[in-house]
DNA sequence: CCTGAAATCATTGGCGG
DNA sequence: CCGCCAATGATTTCAGG
């Protein structure tokens, strides 16, 4: 993890559709070195996938929610076999704490949340805050240079 | 927004470096038709961005929190504008009830957190939860087809 | 939205540090 | 091992229909 893995992590979490050829002008070095370079980090686990992103307000779904679960041990299993099935769930977390899970949802009106919120609670209780604003969209840990 | 849009865009979210031409023959159309497509799509604000999904724990961050603040009301604009320069918070949701604002957090170490937390704590309360687990790594909404 | 041509890009193999 | 160069095949892009 040196300084060209760094600008090649930084540019491909800026814009994931950049060229090879453009990757390279970017942090000097020649098309083959960085689609080699690129391969190892995928290979290594460092970049995990590349992916578009969507704003559900654009698509039908105006309203974001975050909802903390707090399950029963005994139904841990069942729950996430279910959240699976449940299309509204764009994220989870398993966490510390209460509440054990935190979801991130995105539905297309408050009477669908309600919905939603009443299944979730077969499973335990449910706290739930809506979204108002993402001030910080999505950024990056700094890569620390090693070797 | 069509059927050829619901397949660009799964497809996009599944991996953003496919090419044009891999696109354009997975959902039957031209390649120059499904280049058109996408931009209108970005345009449209459908697409915010195309980004490489980094493992934190692989680049030395190995501590991921959630980190609920309450934020003194007059307080907020400047807690918004210390975040910013914070680059351990990799993203902030800013929600109803009483803690105001959620952060997603990593860090290298506990004491790394101890320090981040009460770096927070001059703004408002924290309540920190530590990722254990993200069993649904990210999903997009089921896109609904319009017109 | 398609086709077709020109420019650009990706990918492979071989060479040199 | 790592990166560069060169060549081939694929892709992007633009024109015209």
């Amino acid at each position: 993890m040196d300084k060209f893995d760094k600008k090649i992590l930084t540019a491909l979490h800026e814009n994931a559709r950049i060229s090879y050829a453009e990757l390279a002008r970017r942090v000097n070095l020649s098309a083959p070195a960085v689609a080699d370079r690129v391969e190892k980090l995928e290979h290594a686990g460092v970049i995990t996938g590349y992916h578009a992103r969507i704003n559900p307000a654009k698509i039908g779904y105006p309203i974001q929610g975050l909802i903390e679960l707090t399950v029963k041990h005994q139904d841990y299993y069942i729950v996430m076999e279910q959240l699976g099935t449940m299309p509204e769930i764009l994220e989870c977390f398993s966490v510390t704490g209460t509440s054990g899970l935190l979801l991130k949802v995105a539905v297309h009106s408050m009477p669908d949340l309600q919905a939603l919120i009443a299944r979730l609670m077969q499973y335990g209780d449910t706290k739930t805050s809506i979204v108002i604003d993402v001030p910080v969209p999505l950024r990056m840990p700094e890569v620390v240079e090693t070797e």
